[in-house]
DNA sequence: GGATAACATGAGCTACGATTCCGCTTAAGG
DNA sequence: CCTTAAGCGGAATCGTAGCTCATGTTATCC
């Protein structure tokens, strides 16, 4: 979790914009077309060389990590805005929520990736967001519930759950895989019977 | 494809024998288990030597290539046991073959990460059987709409895409998901509105 | 400016897993 | 039985990608 309340000495100045560099050349590379990338390219989209990237980041699943996890602040943001949205009834405030993540995540395949075929070791690195992910989607699942707009047996857990879901059939386009509609489907599912 | 028209010689016996050992280790080992596993692996748990893999199956994907391909011939089994059901109602028909699909792939995860991650090459082996497949969707989805059971926007291919949301959030069950209330959702989800 | 601790570099080391290769074994036909 | 071509084994090869380290550079502080 980073370091606790910046005990660590300020970096160099150098350095801070070489983990930028590094941090912006892996969610392009990552994040867009190449599956895998290897740190080598990563390193060279950056502009810098191999030793520097692990003089950042002590392995590959660190530099992964630290996608995911300010991926997850991305996500927590959302869940955040739409608890503190007071005009909205509580199911749109979720809906709205998850359909604004699910949107970000369909142009971050890097993420994706990871989040899905989750090697532990990356989401070691999002540990304290990901709980964070799960206390917000409370908040609002609970109103949802009291509001009786959701129904009953749909428990905070569902949320990544079904975004898990939906991400995993993102970028099939050609095969008529759209996500939104898929998305939609799981919401509509999500409404009270009856 | 394998053979159109069995044109080829038939093999020797232990040949044959040791194909299917390979098979069955390779589902063994992927099936259950490890992620990814070694062809060296599969070999031992065969009882054969690598090369006698690789005189089977040209390379690795086109040992997965099989997997995936048994796979899909029984999921076609299972839509067309549905279309051949005439008690049931349309919709119910195709719930119930969803969820038993759903129910073989939970324990079969060598297949579900090939029909995720989908390297296209491994797909390839499948080719025919996929497009079966999309077929027989496409009559239980047909009839479901006639009856006015399933929503109008519901189009075939979006069963092997409700599908795979559903399978790439199985073997999680720490976390607290249940693929079958993602499945059973879903299939809400896809009722029509009102 | 000069000292020095940080930081950067990238050739090369290492591990690992897919695939090959060739001498040996054996099923199958006569 | 004997021949022989199909089949087998598994040590060795090859390619790749993660990672290290000895050497050179530079921000920062005095």
């Amino acid at each position: 979790m980073t370091d606790l309340l910046e005990t660590a000495k300020p970096m160099r100045a150098d350095a801070r914009r070489n983990r930028e560099l590094i941090l912006a050349a892996a969610r392009e590379l990552l994040g867009s077309e190449k599956a895998d990338a290897q740190i080598d390219e990563v390193a060279a989209r950056a502009g810098v060389g191999v030793g520097t990237v692990y003089r950042h980041f002590p392995d590959k699943e660190a530099l992964l990590g630290e996608l995911v996890r300010e991926r997850f602040i991305r996500f927590n943001a959302r869940l955040q805005e739409a608890i503190e949205d007071e005009s909205a009834a509580p199911f749109d405030a979720l809906a709205g929520a998850l359909r604004r993540n699910a949107a970000e995540s369909a142009s971050d395949a890097a993420t994706r990736r990871a989040l899905m075929s989750g090697s532990e070791r990356v989401f070691a690195h999002a540990e304290a967001e990901k709980e964070e992910f799960l206390r917000l989607a409370e908040v609002l699942v609970g109103r949802a519930h009291r509001a009786g707009e959701l129904r009953e047996d749909f428990v905070a857990s569902d949320v990544p759950m079904v975004m898990c879901g939906v991400c995993s059939t993102m970028g099939k386009r050609d095969a008529g895989w759209e996500w939104e509609r898929h998305l939609e489907l799981v919401l509509r599912g999500m409404r009270p019977s009856g």
